[in-house]
DNA sequence: TGAAATCATCATATGTACATGAGTAATTCA
DNA sequence: TGAATTACTCATGTACATATGATGATTTCA
């Protein structure tokens, strides 16, 4: 479904999301975890940095944080950076001609109900609700 | 959203949901609509062909048809030939390894649910449902 | 039977995603 | 201040998506 690079962006904002508020995650620590290719990732971290979805701080005790608290960002501030989802309401669907915006044909509004569904529940889910469990350990018993 | 060969193959079963019944429509017509490369597009209709999505029929009067009624052929159908969007149960979200499939990790299971999500508008929306009042310009057949 | 129409396929080219290895720049701390 | 740590960047390579143009194979019909 998703991009290589955007899976591991995902994957690694997870990890990053179970150390929020505690300490940075270095690259090789990311890269280990996942079992990503190290300086491939590192790219990847780099553009969410440009895009300020992550902080980077170098040096001994640095690493990557986010810079989003998990449970305010969603899997789609992620994946949107790597592929765009978002339904491309100008063009139409049959032609690559535009629709007139106000009197788009039927093909095309049904068109973008599709992918307006589909990008619902990237939008919906959280990082923190996806890191939630991962806090759990397996004899961590539930309140 | 789609990598550029699902889209063309989506667009050029829509064109052929609008003929279904009546006639079939050459790659050329087809690419002249769609306004894609011909051969390209031709490779992929032949793809859709080997899947048992379109029908289709060589020399004068030839070309292509749907092999599914549009009302039954779904979006999903038409899309998976080109780019697998089905969740991957069995890898885990967080590490190549997989997860123990009668017992996931939350977060995978939450994982499974965006991606299915995300997923079912595209089984549920038919091709039938696209091509509905339609105005596109038929392909004048050959007197 | 031969010409036209049409699908099918091949050879080749280009760009981008994905990846690897080596190096550079910034930061911390003894 | 210098060594260790870490982010950042560059050069390069491979595979695949996206094309383009030419050619082969099949079918229809005058």
């Amino acid at each position: 479904m998703l991009s290589r690079t955007a899976e591991y962006a995902v994957r690694a904002v997870i990890v990053l999301g179970t150390h929020y508020g505690k300490r940075a995650v270095s690259a090789d620590d990311i890269a280990s975890i996942l079992g990503a290719p190290r300086n491939y990732l590192s790219k990847t971290l780099n553009t969410l940095v440009r895009r300020g979805v992550l902080t980077s701080a170098r040096g001994p005790g640095g690493g990557f944080s986010l810079a989003i608290a998990p449970h305010v960002l969603t899997v789609a501030d992620v994946v949107e950076v790597f592929a765009d989802v978002r339904p491309d309401g100008a063009r139409c669907l049959l032609r690559d001609a535009a629709c007139d915006p106000t009197r788009p044909c039927s093909a095309h509004r049904r068109w973008t109900e599709v992918t307006t569904g589909a990008r619902e529940p990237l939008l919906r889910t959280t990082i923190g609700e996806l890191c939630a469990e991962q806090r759990l350990r397996p004899v961590v018993g539930r309140p």
